[in-house]
DNA sequence: AAGGGCCTCAACCGCGTGACT
DNA sequence: TAGTCACGCGGTTGAGGCCCT
């Protein structure tokens, strides 16, 4: 019996017998899907494709329900805390998106992998090298995750100017990862801005660039008085002998993440004066305007 | 207003793997 | 052991929307 009633005896039609579609999924075919599933629960693809009524592959079928149906899918932008997750999560894992979604509830590796290609990709390809190669993991780690890491204390910062009324601890749950890449996951009881027991602040995981009246400068209109540039100098004026000592508070733990093995970033490189070329004050979102191209290959070489 | 280029993301495809017979 | 099937994963595609000229 199928979602409606009826019975399902088409068990050993195959896919080639049937009028297969393809393409967008309509309405219709959502609601009996959800019905179905409602009804019967998931797997057997197959079975459930054709037992349901559906002209469609039991692949398609699976994809639709894991990618869009599923009640506890996580519509809407990638969060600033997400996308540090996810750069953090591919840096050790490479492309296993399904891995790598595993540690983002509700984020499908779907839409992780969309993220990965239009934005970070976007961004290798602007720097005319390779994503994988060691060049663009340096400058994803040793800028990019750290001014994600800023601009999720800016966030965290004037959420809790904004709501000075708030005193009490808030409950956070935070997926740490130590040096052996396994997963901590901790319930965090701290105020807003305070460290806790991972080294990192509490963030504001619903702030995005888009929600967010503006990315980058408008985040500082809000009452925070967060300077990109002595933060960030606090951050990566390090020397090669002391870095882990100037990078510890309130910050995800990177000491281990920053030793370049390649030595890009090793030597002294005078951030200030990034900042001062106004690399990081891009105005639109966050995975954009990191970085200045040319500075960028002007610091590689 | 139009159209061309770019971007995003839902959906498809091919392949690998494991369970079962 | 070989064959089949179901499932899951990563790569790719293409439709539609947006932006710029």
């Amino acid at each position: 019996m199928d979602a409606n009633g009826r019975s399902c005896s088409s068990e050993t039609q195959s896919e080639e017998e049937i009028d297969l579609r393809r393409g967008p999924w309509t309405v219709e075919e959502d609601l009996i899907l959800i019905n179905y599933i409602a009804n019967h629960g998931e797997g057997r693809w197959n079975s459930l494709a054709r037992c349901a009524g559906l002209k469609r592959t039991g692949k398609s079928c699976r994809l639709r329900w894991l990618n869009y149906l599923r009640p506890d899918v996580r519509r809407g932008n990638i969060t600033l805390e997400e996308q540090l997750l996810i750069l953090e999560l591919h840096s050790r894992w490479g492309n296993r998106w399904s891995k790598i979604a595993q540690h983002l509830p509700g984020r499908t590796d779907n839409e992780i992998k969309n993220y990965w290609r239009t934005r970070v990709q976007k961004h290798a390809k602007q720097l005319q090298c390779d994503v994988n190669s060691k060049q663009f993991k340096d400058t994803m780690r040793y800028l990019w995750m750290p001014r994600l890491v800023e601009r999720i204390r800016a966030a965290a910062a004037a959420s809790s100017g904004a709501n000075t009324t708030t005193t009490s601890p808030t409950t956070t749950h935070h997926q740490i990862y130590n040096n052996n890449s396994d997963v901590i996951t901790g319930q965090v009881l701290s105020s807003a801005g305070s460290n806790n027991e991972y080294g990192v602040s509490q963030i504001n995981a619903s702030f995005t660039p888009e929600n967010s009246s503006t990315a980058g400068s408008s985040e500082l209109s809000v009452g925070t008085q967060v300077s990109p540039v002595s933060d960030l100098t606090d951050y990566y004026n390090f020397q090669p002998n002391n870095y882990a000592d100037n990078f510890h508070a309130s910050q995800v733990n990177y000491q281990e993440s920053l030793t370049s093995p390649t030595g890009y970033f090793n030597q002294g490189l005078d951030f200030e004066a990034i900042e001062q070329n106004n690399m990081w004050l891009g105005d639109g979102d966050v995975s954009d305007n990191l970085w200045n191209v040319e500075d960028i290959w002007l610091l590689q070489q």
